[in-house]
DNA sequence: AGCACGCCGACT
DNA sequence: GTCGGCGTGCTC
């Protein structure tokens, strides 16, 4: 029998599979999607078996040497989804299986070096190398010319040999328990003065399961030889068991039950649950506004799928992946629920994707990779905050987690629930087309008010003399909300808003010597980081340019509003949320708990504090800048400006006490801010929509984006002026080829960036013709000076 | 990705 | 004449 294998090797001419003999012994047990290691050339190196034939068009098959798995890793469906995954965003298909497995499956190589005979007959200069030991790691040499020469010398002529060894990082964790032996005995055996042994074995037999050893001594208050002589004398016997890590840390969930649903959930509801009970795929769009009970939804629906006896994927976007979301999947499903999350070490993640793989768990709750989980039976399929870019990877395979939760709907013959009250403008216009399924959950349960939305216009601050960042009215309702206890949460847009350095004098603003951007001033280390490619320097005395002492920053960061506010209101007691202060593992939870027990007044933070915040005394929300995000050259960004507004606007009064929401504008009249005043998500697709329509844009058209990158200023504008010629060539006449231009990132460590933008409606030989550009500049690309990335449905543009 | 094979310049 | 540079092509 014949495997063909995907090998570990990430090119383009490996980029298919190779046949392998399959050994007597592991005929018809070995399956499509396990690991095996395989000879490749040289080396040795791991692959994964995609099929299983008959025959080979090769005369001569090496054998596989070795099999990692006992229960294949991917499953027969992941196996062709990642076939289609690879096709989909050009990427290698190794790529795309590496993608579905835990980080501690993937495979890591190391080379050793053997000594064979006695160390004498080897060349002086590595002799030393061996004189203690007859294998060393390849690490541990020196990379001298000479000395590898030497080995390679030596490895010729039969006296050492050059090994690859592949292991594997994720070690199962294993503990020792103790349970009574299988042979009868009697406990009158054990002498009257061993006392303490017939205790312990009493104990033991009581308890009639095995018992892990560490809290069996610590809860006997027994010692370890007392144990050991019970082994001993064979009454009790020990073993190793493999044991999960536990991420939770023990946390118990309290249960929770099935809330009664309001009429407007019954009747979302109701299609996603025909759908289960028919069997059948559709993907609905469930449109619900902040606090309309969709979770419930959720869970409901999940709870459906649970009894048919199938399983259930929900995603949601990483930052929202917090303790009380998790809480609520555990509270109905208890240990029914994997989670996922980039707080989980490896071998966390590894135990996780084991409970689901041995059909442990049914729900997994997760970020963007948890769409991959291997379930066999899936019945429905949730994407929480569905118009989230976290879905899409900005990394090759650059897949969006909504195409593979589509096809994987398909193929399970199940619903999938894209949710969100400001659905992306591509998944309302589908839903409006009626290839999804529009199900409008447009109140909030118990028919609490959406908060009312004040937009301040900073200009006419300004023009008042108001210089400082907060306007008047905020300024008041803070102090309002001061006397009367309650909370408010400041939100600060940071991009586009960064604290840069800058001369008075002459202008001169500080920026990376590797990328063209300008530095970002950190308070705490007095320095100045480029955000991109990491390099750091010192604050500046003088200006480098005209010697000038006047130079600093500018830019209104979040430690600069809290500078501001302690001085505006110092009786205000303020948590400042940002990267800098959540960085610490935990540090998160840490900040947010102690707002939610009333420590602070104000929590001023960025992004982060956008997404499930939901605490009662919460009644006023601020945005410092709401068009900070507004001028950044994306044609989403309009979209992304009123996606934030109304995500940051629903953190204001979700219970008893009302909640208002102050968004300071320095263009209120844009529509993007003037219609969240009135929470209206219709009007905004409208007007936003027409101007898709004008820039021929999303979803009226579908995007590809080619980054050129390359040391040279010249090959860059060179490569990419033949890449647009030949574009422009081969696709048909209604497509537009944009560019090239500098990227607006136009220098990143050292290389010089652009790009070019591909609109089509219609184009069958899209994926044809970009790969013979790659293929066209392989070379180049292989020499590793020249990159070409592309990216299909791009939603990143920097 | 690695590694061998192979074809042209500067050296014992 | 050879050693070694790295361009080209292969790995079942």
């Amino acid at each position: 029998m014949i495997a063909k294998v995907i090998v570990d090797v990430p090119s383009s001419q490996t980029d298919r599979s190779f046949d392998y003999a399959i050994p007597e012994q592991w005929v018809d047990i070995i399956q499509e999607g396990t690991r095996v290691i395989v000879p490749f050339g040289p080396r040795k190196i791991q692959g994964f078996i995609v099929e299983i034939t008959e025959e080979s068009e090769f005369k001569q098959v090496k054998p596989i040497l070795e099999v990692l798995d006992v229960i294949p890793v991917l499953t027969a469906e992941l196996i062709r989804l990642g076939d289609w995954l690879s096709k989909q965003t050009l990427s290698f298909k190794l790529s795309a299986y590496q993608l579905m497995i835990p980080a501690a499956l993937r495979a890591k190589v190391t080379k050793e070096i053997h000594l064979l005979t006695d160390s004498v007959h080897l060349p002086k200069i590595i002799q030393p190398l061996f004189k203690m030991e007859n294998r060393i790691t390849w690490g541990a040499l020196n990379e001298n010319k000479l000395v590898l020469k030497a080995i390679q010398e030596a490895a010729r002529e039969g006296f050492l040999e050059i090994a690859y060894l592949v292991e594997e990082k994720g070690k199962k964790k294993t503990e020792r328990f103790v349970r009574v032996s299988g042979n009868r005995h009697q406990l009158d055996d054990i002498p009257a003065r061993a006392g303490k042994q017939k205790e312990l074995l009493t104990y033991i037999e009581e308890t009639k399961q095995p018992l892990k050893v560490t809290s069996l001594l610590e809860e006997t208050q027994m010692t370890r030889a007392t144990l050991t002589t019970l082994i001993k004398k064979g009454y009790v016997e020990e073993f190793e068991k493999e044991v999960y890590r536990d991420p939770l840390g023990g946390v118990e969930y309290e249960k929770t039950e099935p809330l009664q649903l309001t009429e407007k959930q019954s009747e979302a509801i109701a299609p996603i649950l025909d759908s289960l009970n028919q069997n059948m795929h559709d993907t609905f769009l469930l449109h619900g506004v902040t606090g309309s009970g969709k979770t419930e939804v959720y869970l409901q629906a999940i709870a459906k799928a649970l009894s048919q006896g199938r399983e259930a994927i929900v995603l949601v976007p990483e930052i929202s992946l917090t303790p009380q979301m998790v809480q609520r999947f555990k509270g109905r499903f208890g240990s029914q629920v994997a989670v996922f999350h980039s707080g989980l070490s490896m071998g966390e993640k590894y135990d996780e994707w084991r409970k689901i793989r041995r059909n442990e768990v049914r729900v997994v709750v997760g970020a963007r990779s948890a769409i991959f989980a291997p379930f066999t039976n899936v019945g429905i399929i949730i994407i929480d905050e569905e118009h989230e870019t976290s879905y899409k990877q900005e990394e090759n395979p650059r897949y969006h987690a909504r195409d593979v939760a589509i096809w994987r709907g398909k193929e399970h013959q199940c619903p999938v629930i894209l949710g969100s009250a400001t659905p992306s403008l591509e998944s309302y216009a589908r839903a409006i087309k009626g290839v999804y399924h529009l199900l409008p959950l447009t109140e909030r349960v118990n028919n609490r008010a959406m908060p009312t939305v004040n937009v301040v216009d900073m200009r006419e601050e300004l023009r008042q003399g108001n210089r400082s960042m907060f306007s008047n009215v905020l300024l008041e309702q803070l102090k309002d909300r001061l006397t009367k206890g309650e909370q408010a949460v400041l939100f600060l847009n940071r991009r586009g808003y960064s604290t840069f350095v800058m001369c008075r004098d002459c202008g001169y603003v500080a920026t990376c010597d590797h990328c063209d951007i300008s530095l970002t001033y950190h308070r705490t280390q007095h320095a100045l980081k480029c955000h991109y490619c990491g390099h750091e320097e010192k604050m500046p005395e003088t200006c480098s340019s005209c010697g000038s002492d006047h130079i600093r920053f500018f830019g209104s960061g979040t430690q600069k509003v809290e500078e501001e506010l302690t001085k505006v209101l110092p009786e205000a007691r303020v948590i400042r949320m940002d990267i800098d202060t959540t960085r610490r593992k935990g540090s998160h939870e840490k900040l947010l708990s102690a707002f939610g027990r009333g420590e602070a007044d104000i929590l001023l933070g960025t992004q982060m504090i956008a997404k499930g915040l939901d605490f009662p005394k919460i009644t006023l929300v601020g945005v410092l800048a709401a068009d900070s995000m507004l001028h950044i050259p994306d044609f989403r960004s309009a979209e992304r400006t009123f996606q934030l507004m109304e995500q940051v606007s629903g953190r204001a009064g979700r219970h008893d006490l009302a909640g208002e929401v102050i968004i300071q504008s320095y263009t209120p009249d844009h529509y993007s801010i003037e219609l969240v005043k009135a929470h209206d998500y219709e009007r905004f697709f409208q007007m936003e929509m027409s101007q898709r329509k004008v820039g021929v844009y999303p979803p009226y058209v579908y995007m590809v984006l080619l980054n050129i990158s390359h040391p040279e200023l010249t090959q860059v504008i060179h490569v990419s002026e033949k890449i647009v010629t030949f574009l422009k060539r081969e696709l048909s006449e209604q497509t537009v080829v944009l560019g090239p231009v500098a990227s607006p990132l136009a220098r990143i460590k050292d290389r010089y960036r652009y790009q070019c933008m591909i609109k089509y409606r219609n184009e069958s030989g899209l994926r044809k013709t970009l790969l013979e550009i790659q293929q066209h500049y392989i070379r180049e690309i292989n020499q590793g000076q020249l990159q070409i990335s592309i990216d299909m449905q791009p939603y990143m543009f920097t």
